[in-house]
DNA sequence: AGACATGCCTTGTCTTGTTATGTATTGATG
DNA sequence: CATCAATACATAACAAGACAAGGCATGTCT
């Protein structure tokens, strides 16, 4: 797919995938590449970037923790993360309406 | 809105708009603006380059004509153009059935 | 030992949207 | 006539962010 139409969708959909628990990067690249059917491949690249970006936006709080036998950075949400989040995914839903607006054809009344 | 969501979109866009008859730039502006409700106001530095670059892809051709004891350049899509057009909206859908299939909280099945 | 999955991170590069600016014409207003 | 707004095209400097490629370390399996 084309990486650009991700740009500015990462933190939305990074943050709601965070916010049905805590959980950390190797985890939430896989849950959103199950979760779209194989079309999010994001990559470590884009992943931890964007995880630092949102931990020091105050979106997220990480902390380290042992798991089967290693050590790894989880992420959970902060309140101001919540409503991030929120404020994003409407802000997805007008960008939506907007564009079918234009490639539906009509005058986006419809 | 926020602008990084554009990013990649304004091709498709400004393909969609083109795609309905020869226009020029500032027309292409004023359409995208109304067919999204007053929500897509794309600035003339974005918009500009943007059909330079697609001039260059070969999607579009251009060729100046006056109207209105005016010079306008009119940009009309190629083949190719209608082809991209297809394959780049094609791709939008499936996004947009990814995300929805991330955000909408489901396995992306639904 | 070697290979592979798990797990985190950073640097360099490229694309692309924004702001600000420049140029020019037409029509309306004072 | 001078000035301002709308129309119309274009570019330069800047910033954001996605990617590829690389590095590092541990655990498991053969």
């Amino acid at each position: 797919m084309d990486s650009r139409l991700l740009s500015g969708m990462v933190d939305t959909l990074l943050l709601e995938v965070i916010s049905d628990g805590a959980t950390y990067g190797y985890e939430i690249a896989q849950t959103m590449l199950a979760r779209s059917r194989g079309y999010f491949e994001i990559t470590e690249g884009s992943l931890y970037p964007a995880l630092h970006r949102l931990e020091r936006q105050k979106y997220l709080e990480s902390f380290w923790q042992e798991a089967d036998g290693r050590e790894r950075k989880y992420y959970r949400l902060t309140p101001a993360g919540r409503r991030a989040l929120a404020a994003k995914k409407k802000e997805w839903q007008q960008f939506v309406t907007g564009a079918q607006g234009i490639l539906g054809g009509a005058d986006g009344v419809a």
